[in-house]
DNA sequence: ATAAGTGCAAACGTTTTGCCCTAGC
DNA sequence: GCTAGGGCAAAACGTTTGCACTTAT
């Protein structure tokens, strides 16, 4: 993969590496607090400049806002989510959907040049079952 | 279906009019537009209120942030959209796609009750794919 | 008459930006 | 030394909220 970036920083290493070592899909702020546990001098306004260039590097993912902020996921491979409609949670789905696209005509596609697919199931998490208090985060 | 409201406006009337007689998913703002030609006084923050109780009600839908801002959706039908990756624009999709649930085991959602899906394809829509210059829209 | 709903403007949380400084090359 | 990239703080943006007023019931 070419990196559009001219220098390496330990910061966006640091941000990367955090991002790809958790699978819950943070927000910016989120993996601020991460990376500041070994980097403390660190400055939001770096975390959002990194997140979006490698998105648009295509290192990294930023998924579509489902309440207030953005998520972002270290893994880039084709795969689908869970999303809590209680507490917001984002989950990995374990398996992807078979998504049979072969009967699909193209204009079926309205005239757009396809590109890929993001599908996301709404639910209620294991926990968020459990507790009929719901948490406080989502929409 | 029950309405939740106690009180008839022509305010949320209209908005309701407009949205679910246009089928380009617009945000806040751009329906605040819409609904101002006939409604000169209304404001906008009436118009995040409605929507936001509408939705709530299951009488329109908000989809998730692409972009900056939320889009709506008059159409509560289940249906997938179409997003252009260079404009923004989110149409919708003319079929819906066939996804197979009937093989995908419980224990692939991870534990989460499934209460329904979003599907979105991403691509390139007909006017961007003419046009290489693409709209300052979207991210 | 009552209170649901509106208009307005201020407040809020997230994200972007400008400017100067730091540090990778 | 040059300049990409970072730190900081202000600004921008979409959205929510408090309060006084309007209006459907």
């Amino acid at each position: 993969m070419k990196t559009p970036f001219q220098r390496s920083t330990a910061q966006r290493q640091l941000i990367l590496e955090e991002l790809r070592g958790v699978h819950t899909h943070p927000t910016a702020v989120e993996l601020f607090d991460l990376v500041r546990v070994r980097l403390p001098k660190i400055s939001l306004g770096t975390v959002y400049r990194n997140l979006e260039r490698l998105a648009q590097a295509g290192m990294i993912a930023k998924m579509d806002k489902a309440g207030g902020e953005a998520r972002f996921d270290g893994n880039i491979e084709p795969h689908d989510h869970l999303r809590c409609v209680r507490c917001g949670r984002v989950d990995d789905a374990p398996a992807q959907a078979p998504l049979d696209l072969s009967s699909v005509r193209a204009d079926d596609f309205g005239g757009y040049e396809i590109l890929g697919h993001r599908l996301t199931f709404l639910g209620v998490c294991p926990r968020c079952r459990g507790n009929e208090t719901p948490q406080p985060k989502g929409e």
